[in-house]
DNA sequence: CGAATTGATGCATACTATGCATCGATACAT
DNA sequence: ATGTATCGATGCATAGTATGCATCAATTCG
């Protein structure tokens, strides 16, 4: 699926990408609160207005491609078959995120650096639980259009926000105990069978 | 346990309730974005300056005494049976909290003025959001040093964040549809019972 | 009573974020 | 091909948040 863009958007996505590129090399050298907007536009060669074009905030450049993400999960559970079970198909989203977090963002380290500020900058921080939320609403929403006779809106809602609720909460006090990639990943897994017991 | 404090600290408290007060007021008429610091500590009577001395940021003042409720939950669980069934446990600390923030702010009608603007205002939700995540962690803590035995740090913090998680989104969804006050906590109860069945 | 503590203040400043007008390159229709 | 519309990038101006620092003044304590 090659994408088939204008020379104007492959401009667009080329300046998007140098300020990415920019912010995570100088968030790495000089650490998160010491690097100014206006430095990152420098370094990406553009003017400092130029990034809130690309970026609501300072801190949606390290988000760049989580909506990518929970379209993924959204798209999983539309497309599942009647009768599978809940819980499962609820994994099965899940795991999918996770995994293609793993692909997408491991290369460039960016999933290590983006963990690794978000514990210690509560902007960060606020930002990504605010990206949690809504994107817990969409599969909730996704999920009870899906089920529409066996759920209803809250029962759906309280399904994801326990499953996303206990998947984030487990896997958070994991990297702070300085576990490794694979126990964190071990850890939300144990979190997601826990959760995925109380539903029949 | 009436408080017997000096002076300075009870003037100190003045302007702080002051400013918790003027800031409700000027929201509530103006809405939250279009209300400045300046404008708060104005009506307040104090220095801009002030207000940043009694709260980190604006959204603060919106948070005020939420402390207070987590350390009752806390309390809760540091003084229980050792006997008693874990989620109960968990839900009669949760089910506390609930009932607080419904005293303590309804009559202020902040509790009110709170879920209506951070449905609204980003800054706010973050800030909220921010809240329940060492909340949870605190929790969390206090469960796994409650029960060291049968819970480790993992399966802790899993099985607050799915109650955490659930009880939030559900009453997110009733909110956002129009239900009132005593929906709302029927479908947090019901959440919190769904979670509590996937514990032994 | 004198001295230390501490809340409040004023001033200066860095930075985030947005609105608005404009320029210029790309895209498109005729 | 040429005129026109679109849209990304830019510069300028501005509001507003938040912090550091020095200082004042009231309370607290020795």
């Amino acid at each position: 699926m090659v994408e088939k863009l204008g020379l104007r958007e492959r401009k667009k996505q080329r300046t998007r990408q140098a300020l990415i590129e920019a912010a995570v090399r100088l968030f790495e050298n000089k650490g998160y609160d010491h690097v100014t907007v206006a430095e990152i536009a420098d370094a990406a060669e553009v003017s400092p207005r130029t990034f809130f074009l690309h970026f609501q905030a300072k801190e949606d450049v390290l988000l760049a491609n989580a909506d990518l993400r929970v379209d993924l999960a959204l798209q999983t559970i539309a497309e599942c078959r009647a009768e599978e079970r809940l819980p499962e198909l609820l994994v099965r989203a899940m795991d999918q995120m996770i995994a293609n977090a793993w692909d997408s963002d491991l290369s460039s380290g960016l999933a290590a650096l983006r963990t690794r500020l978000a514990a210690s900058v509560p902007a960060l921080q606020a930002r990504l639980l605010q990206r949690y939320l809504t994107a817990q609403a969409e599969l909730a929403q996704a999920l009870q259009r899906a089920f529409p006779d066996r759920l209803d809106a809250i029962t759906a809602s309280a399904l994801v926000g326990a499953m996303v609720g206990a998947v984030s909460a487990s896997a958070l006090t994991a990297l702070q105990r300085g576990d490794g990639p694979a126990e964190v990943r071990n850890a939300m897994r144990e979190a997601m069978a826990l959760v995925a017991r109380s539903v029949p």
